[in-house]
DNA sequence: ACCTGAACACCGTTCAAGT
DNA sequence: ACCTGAACACCGTTCAAGT
């Protein structure tokens, strides 16, 4: 206590000189924490702690948590929508935007999750909308039947992912899905133990389901009204 | 104070005699409260503290509150199956099961969202397979092109049950999306703009989504392998 | 205007202690 | 075997007080 050293200026700074709070900051941090440890990741206290800051300073620049995570998911998926590439006839592109959006959506765990829990109409969302607006016209469907089309198809998307990532989470603790399936009572439930092989096998879905959906999309007859 | 109601006994039973604590008992004290508050209801906390006990207790018949949900979640739909109405054409009989699946799922609040957080390999759930395996085989669709359409099907119905269910959430609260994309810039969103009144118009489009998948599902050629 | 600590009203889960 | 209260480690949100 006496001696000089107790009069030693210690830095405050243990990190890189923290950068004053911004609503950008506190949406990277969230963006960061939530590709680290997911959704349980996504806690206004976590992202202030991780900005050395409390939890009651974020609501200076965020209303709730409601409106960080849709900040979040809106940032996450601002790299979809890429106006170069333009190879292949609509059908092609709008496969592989789709494609984009699916590998985008898996690529941070409970990103998927998010996307179900938040109205998609941050800024890049409504890009997204847009572009497949455009290739679905650009197909030559009627415009009612775009409007819905668009709807159904990105809701696949993200249901999809969404499946796919709740199921590695569950199946990583357990054995679920799988083990039940062949634990089945094949008196009970027969087709589901004839097909358990085709119910559980992954690769190959997404495409086929688009090209259902597409398929349906083109043959059916747009909606009365 | 001093009177001779003070020795009265006072009975402990407030309500109906307390039910002694069980799995079943549980389940069903988790589903009113979903039924009544929504997800929020769904606490470990508060199904104890309708049942009159703490939290600790429930753990000796629920292992997690994870297992809890896949058991409420079951529960719920155990009217879906009714093995009785067999009429019209499989394809009636579908979009008929499939129309009181999603009814069921919008019956109670964050019940849609149960779905999508839970694997849904309950009894019940695993019924509702099955039948539908069942009509699809009946309506001539190949074995491994069923079962991927199964899921498909029910992908669909419970993703945009979800759907419906949020935007009713924050429209309640606030105007979102209608606001949203009546105040866009058309220029940044032509497509978005023009076909906004398509985009947000409810009714009709459950039963042509259905037919969309249906008609894919028939026109498309089974997946490879 | 911005930041902060403390408080409030919640969570799921564990555990030692009771019956 | 079942139940319990208390504790632990978390939440989102509010608010009075500081700068």
């Amino acid at each position: 206590m006496g001696t000089k050293e107790t009069r030693e200026i210690v830095s405050r700074r243990a990190r890189p000189a923290k950068a004053p709070l911004s609503k950008d900051a506190i949406v990277s941090a969230a963006l960061d924490l939530l590709t680290r440890e997911g959704l349980p990741g996504l806690s206004l206290r976590k992202v202030a702690g991780a900005l050395d800051t409390g939890a009651a300073s974020l609501y200076v620049y965020v209303a709730n948590l409601g409106e960080l995570q849709a900040l979040v998911f809106d940032h996450a998926i601002a790299d979809v929508v890429q106006p170069d590439r333009q190879t292949g006839d609509w059908r092609r592109r709008l496969k592989d935007v789709l494609g984009v959006y699916f590998s985008t959506l898996r690529a941070r765990p409970g990103l998927a999750q998010l996307a179900m829990t938040t109205l998609p109409v941050g800024p890049n969302a409504l890009r997204l909308t847009e572009l497949l607006l455009d290739l679905l016209l650009e197909g030559g469907m009627q415009e009612s039947t775009a409007a819905w089309a668009v709807d159904l198809l990105m809701l696949y998307v993200t249901a999809f992912a969404a499946e796919q990532g709740l199921r590695e989470n569950l199946e990583t603790s357990l054995g679920r899905a799988d083990r039940v399936m062949r634990e089945l009572s094949p008196s009970d439930y027969p087709h589901i133990h004839a097909l358990r092989e085709s119910l559980l096998s992954g690769p190959g879905r997404f495409e086929w389901a688009l090209d259902v959906l597409l398929t349906g999309l083109l043959e059916h007859a747009p909606p009365p009204g």
